[in-house]
DNA sequence: ACAGAAATTAGAATCATTCCATTTATTTCT
DNA sequence: AGAAATAAATGGAATGATTCTAATTTCTGT
């Protein structure tokens, strides 16, 4: 059973998961190898029906566990566009996501510190996040019509 | 049956729907009403409590109906935070909102024009965005603690 | 190898939301 | 105004992502 999951990776995955008492099980280690092996922000059962094709037994009930458990490691992060089924991401620098309406594409778009910065000083004394989340919806480069 | 619906926004009502064949219902109108009332971005179910005080036969279904009929009148938005939920705002202005941790509470926070186009210039070329989303998550200024 | 703790599993339960078929209200036409 | 046509409201069933539960399996430390 090939993991390919990069040297950097496993051990990122093995330090953030030791420093909270959690194990680097086979089903953990895969269920991230998925999700950084295409980063296409897939939903739980997108990442079950890739997980499955190396762990063929592995419930849906395990992605869910093994997903909250990453992001709980900071590992990965969820993506929230309406009410559709949550995606996740293994982007760990601060940025937002571009929805496309016409292929219903998610892409990532960095956010470099000066914006952050300007976008948090948007908040009334008082107030202060330790989440920021920024999300955009409309017409993204590939939706080109031809007529 | 006082509705207490402002006359500016009664008429705001009246325009919007006309413009899309929609009818003023008894429902629709109170619906709106409720809203406006407490701005503080209830959910569906908040709404059908309120507005049963006033229509004490409503049925859930029809507030969801009205307020997907307000949010495509543009009148009324969604908020949507992880997967709560969908609360309602009538905020029609560019806002951000901010959810506080500890009281759970919603607030609006003003966009300016100047930060709208700063973040907007975030987008490389080729996306065009008709929506933005922005969130802060984390401690309002109500949640002092006392210990 | 053993005891105790942590993970995985299948399936049931939850719950916001949507769908459906029927009834009721509103508008339009004459 | 009254009838026909259209839109909306209604209650209940259905959906579907996610969470929970109880039982089994797998690790880890001794």
């Amino acid at each position: 059973m090939k993991l390919a999951l990069p040297e950097t990776e496993r051990n990122r995955l093995k330090h953030a998961l030791k420093s909270r008492n959690r194990r680097p099980t086979r089903q953990r280690t895969c269920v991230y190898g998925v999700i950084l092996e295409k980063r296409d922000h897939p939903t739980a059962d997108d990442i079950h029906l890739r997980v499955r094709e190396k762990l063929p037994s592995i419930s849906l009930a395990t992605i869910y566990n093994c997903l909250d458990t990453l992001v709980e490691c900071e590992l990965v992060k969820q993506v929230h566009l309406d009410r559709a089924p949550t995606r996740f991401c293994p982007n760990r620098n601060p940025h937002a996501h571009f929805h496309c309406r016409v292929t219903g594409q998610v892409y990532d778009v960095n956010l470099d510190d000066e914006r952050l910065s300007i976008i948090e000083k948007t908040l009334p004394d008082g107030f202060t996040a330790d989440t920021i989340e920024l999300s955009f919806i409309g017409q993204g480069p590939k939706s080109d019509t031809i007529s």
